[in-house]
DNA sequence: AATGAATGAGTCTTCATTCAT
DNA sequence: GATGAATGAAGACTCATTCAT
C-alpha cells in the first residue's frame, strides 16, 4: 500500500477547508481525515499556513490545466468561449471541494504573495481570452472583468446549487446556461 | 453619547467576519472594534455563535428589505427585473461588508436552522419573482435557479471587483451589465 | 488579599528555573506553583522567553542593589573588599534561588541582549572596584578577572554547599573564608 | 571508517548539553551532530535520561582519572596541591565541554542515584587529599569543603572566562592563580 | 450595566520514542 | 545493525467565556 501521505493530507485539508474554512479546521481534524498522526502533517508541511497555501496553488494549477487542456486554439471565438465555459463547469463539478475552496480562499488574509500572484496569472488567462473576442468585435463594449463576473460568477453560483442539490446538472440545462452566458456577452 | 452598544457590536462583528471569517475573528477583536469591553458582548449575545446567527439574520432581513422597498408591483416585468438588479447592486455597494458576509456565510457550518430558513425565504422572494416572468413567457425555458445563478452570481462577483478596485462602478457600466443579464435570461 | 500575580509568577518561575532549568520548566508548572491559571501568565508576560529575561534582569538588579547598598565609599579598600564579599554571601544565602538562577543562566542561549548587557554592567561594578585596589598597589599583579574568579567562584561554590547542606554557614567560617580570599588576592 | 557510534553519540550529546542544557537539546539534534539516525541512538541508550546519566558518569570518571594520573603520591603536600590544581585546570581547558557539562549537571533533577554517588566519590578524593594537608598542619583551620569551594570554585569560574575569551590562559597567569589559591588555603 | 482580569479547554507545534524497512 | 518516517503525548500559547468589582 504505497500510500501517498502528502497527497492524502492535502485532500483531507481541502475537504475540511471547503466545509469549515481555514480557521474552523484544526490540524487534528485534518490528521484524522487523512488517517495520519497529527505530527505527521508537520513532516510534510512547515505549518498550517504553508499547507493551505500549497493546497491553494496546487488547486489553482490544476484548475488552470483543466481550462487549457484541449483549448481549441485554432477554432473560432465562439468555440473557445464554449470550451472555457464547459471546462469551468466541469472542474466545478468534478472537483467541487477544490472549486469551493479556491473561491472561498481567493481573498483570504492568510494567502501569501506567491499564491495571490498564481491566482492572478490564472485570471489573466481568462481575461486575455476575452480580450481577444472583444478585439474581434464579437463581444459587447464592456470591460473584460465584467464578462468574468458574468461567466465566472454564474458558474460559481451554479456549482453551489449543484452541490447542495438545489439544481440538477443536466446536459440540456448546461447548454441553456451556456447559451445565456454567450448572449449576455456577445455583441448584439 | 447614548451609544447603541448592541448595534456597535453587530457592526464591528460584521466588518471583522467579512474580513477574516468567523473563526478567524476573536471576541476580543470584536470588542476592540466595537469599543466595548469583551465581557459586554456577553450581555448582549449569549455566545459567539448566537451573535453570528443574529447578525446573519439581521443582514438578510435588511438585504430583503432593500429589495422589497419601492418594488414596482404594478409595473411590467422588465421594470421589476431592473429594480431587483439595481437594488442587489446597490446593497452590495452600500453595504459591501454585509453583502460579503452574507455570501461567505450562507453555507457555513455554524448557521442554525432559523438562519438557514430565513435565507431560503429571501431567495424564494427572488425565485417567485422570476417564476412570474417565466409564466408570462418573458423568460427562457430554464429553471428559476439558473436565473438566480446568472443574476446573483454576476452581481456577487461584480461586488468583489468593486471592492478590491479591479473594476470601477459607473452608471454606464452597470447599465451595460444589467442589459447583459436581461439578455441572458429573457426569451429570444 | 491584594495578590500581586506578576510577582507571584516571577517568584514561582525563579524557583522552578533554579531547580529544573529553563527548558525543564513548563509554563503549566509555573502556573501551578504561582497558583494562577496557565493563561494568566500570558497576561503578564508576552511569552516564556520574555518572562525568563525579565526575571533575570530583575534578579541581577536586586543583586547589584544588595552589593551597592551600604557600600563604604569612603573607607579603605580592605573594608570595601569585605563589604562586597559579605554582600555576595548574604545575597547567595538570602536569595539562594535567585543566585543559583542567575549563575545558571548567565550564558544561556535564550538571554536577550538587554539581559546580557545588564549582567555585564553588574560585573563591571565588581571589576572597577578591584581595579581600584590594584591601582593602589594593594592587590597582586593579576588581572581583575582573576580576582573575580577567585572571589565570585568561591562564593558560588560555597552557596551550593550551603544549599545542599554539605556545609553549615557560620560567622566564624565565613570570616575564615573571607580572610582566605583576601589573602588570595592581596599583595604579599 | 569503523566509527564508534556509541562514542560519537556521547560526544555529540556532551557538546549540545554543554551549550543548551539537557532539556534544551533534542534527540534529533544529538543524532544530527553525531551523524547517525535518530533511531540509532536508541540502539545504544535506553532513553535520553539514561544517555545523560551514562555521559555524566563517563565524564566524571575521565575527570577523576585525569586528577589521579601522575599523582605525586610520595612528594610533599605542596606538590600534591599543585598537581591537583593544574590537573583541574588542564581538564577544564582540554575538555571544556565536559567540564562545563559536569558542573551544570551536578545538581540536575534528572541525575540518578548512581550518578550522584559517583560524583560524590570523586569529590571525596579531593576532600581526602585536603584532609591530609590539614592533618599535617599545612592548611588553615577550615573545613575541607571550604578549600574545595575556593579551589574548585576558582577554577570553575576561570574556565568560563577562558571559554568566552574574557581571559587568556597563560602559564604565568595560571602560576599566579595557583599561588593565590595556595595562599588562600595554606596555614599562615 | 460595563469592564477586563482570570481561567482552562483547546490550538498549533515539537519531540522522545517506536518500528517497518 | 541502521535508518528515518510515523506517532501521540505534551509543550507553548490563544481565546471563548465567566465573574468580581
Amino acid at each position: 500500500m504505497a500510500e501517498n501521505k502528502h497527497e492524502n493530507i492535502l485532500r483531507a485539508a481541502q475537504k475540511l477547508f471547503a466545509e469549515r474554512g481555514y480557521d474552523g479546521t484544526t490540524v487534528p481534524m485534518i490528521a484524522e481525515e487523512a488517517k495520519v498522526g497529527a505530527g505527521t502533517i508537520y513532516r510534510y508541511f512547515e505549518n498550517k499556513q504553508k499547507l493551505v497555501n500549497e493546497l491553494f496553488r496546487g488547486s489553482v494549477a490544476q484548475f488552470a490545466a483543466t481550462l487549457r487542456d484541449g483549448f481549441p486554439e485554432h477554432k473560432d471565438f465562439r468555440d473557445k468561449f464554449r470550451h472555457v465555459f464547459y471546462r469551468l463547469v466541469r472542474y466545478s463539478r468534478e472537483q467541487p471541494e477544490a472549486f469551493r475552496f479556491i473561491n472561498a480562499t481567493v481573498n483570504a488574509y492568510f494567502l501569501d504573495e506567491q499564491s495571490k500572484s498564481d491566482f492572478e496569472g490564472f485570471m489573466d488567462f481568462i481575461e486575455r481570452h476575452l480580450d481577444e473576442g472583444k478585439e474581434a468585435g464579437l463581444l459587447r463594449d464592456l470591460p473584460a472583468q465584467a464578462f468574468i463576473a458574468i461567466v465566472y460568477g454564474t458558474i460559481f453560483h451554479l456549482s453551489r446549487m449543484f452541490e447542495d442539490g438545489t439544481l440538477e446538472p443536466a446536459d440540456e440545462l448546461l447548454a441553456g446556461i451556456e447559451k445565456s452566458c454567450w448572449d449576455a456577452v456577445s455583441a448584439v
